[in-house]
DNA sequence: GTATTATCGTTTCATAGCTAACGATTGCGA
DNA sequence: TCGCAATCGTTAGCTATGAAACGATAATAC
């Protein structure tokens, strides 16, 4: 266990709470601690470089991937509301690293593609980021990091994250 | 493994990098996926009634623990800056729930002390904040919670998050 | 065929969040 | 004792973030 879960688990014993679930409790916060570290990381030492926050790397990879999406795909992909996506969306406009296109068909959708320099942004970002990703988990083995992720998986079905 | 993840690979193998390491991606994305589920979850279901952000109840949450903490500590906790904890002090001041205090011997440190107000509040929130906590894992056995516990706490170790 | 309802993206307004600069304080060396 | 570097919290100025309201468009009901 890590010093601020001993401290923690001390007073919450003393909390009115029935069959107080430690484990619990350890896992979710472990996750948002690793969670928090990775974002700080990646943005302190890959994305700063490109003036890019997470999500609007989150948004880029997505347009990397599937070329174009609607905004509210985008929302639920990256996990943030409709208003940050439309602010980003912004952002990344004025850096013409995207550009918006409406749907002729159904003309309340809006579709956000990625430019040619923003297609160029994201190869040579995302090999940086990649190695980022793979040196924080490095102290897994191979099969422990299948273990983990299979778990993460469950959690994410299961709450339908 | 998720649909996303499936088609995320078939693009990335196209990369020019050598021996991609899948399985680490997959772990990062996944805790991620998780921790922002877990975050939007709590601010939605609990800690919106209270008008509180994530961030405002992990300081709450500290000052519960600990009575008091310098707003250094506070920011490393929570892992963001110590310009934030400035200014989510001064909302949780306004809704007195807090109150800072200056350090005599080092006029330099400002301490923030949790008021009985604020004692109050984690006291009638905590309980349902835990039960979320609990539910969003309950998937996951006893074994496979200290498991994954086991293993996250490796990585906060190894990055120093 | 018109009115109601639903959906989508943006705007508005408040708080959150970061970096960099700053002002106050302390510690330390000469 | 003085001066300079280090440390701490706040401020300034920007982007990000969410809830709620809004305006435009599409789908459905009647």
């Amino acid at each position: 266990m890590l010093p601020e879960e001993i401290d923690t688990i001390n007073l919450l014993t003393k909390m009115p709470i029935e069959s107080l679930n430690i484990e619990a409790i350890a896992v979710v916060t472990n996750i948002y601690r690793v969670a928090q570290g990775l974002r700080n990381k990646m943005e302190r030492e890959v994305l700063s470089e490109y003036g890019l926050s997470w999500t609007s790397f989150s948004i880029l990879y997505d347009l990397w991937i599937w070329e174009s999406m609607e905004t509210k795909k985008l929302a639920e992909s990256a996990g943030v509301s409709k208003a940050t996506i439309s602010n980003i969306t912004n952002t990344l406009e004025r850096k013409e690293l995207c550009f918006r296109k409406v749907d002729n068909r159904d003309r309340r959708i809006t579709y956000v593609v990625l430019s040619e320099k923003g297609k160029k942004v994201m190869e040579e970002l995302y090999p940086r980021f990649y190695v980022g990703e793979v040196d924080i988990v490095s102290s897994l083995s191979e099969v422990e990091q299948q273990n983990i992720s299979s778990l993460l998986r469950r959690v994410i079905r299961e709450n339908k994250f």
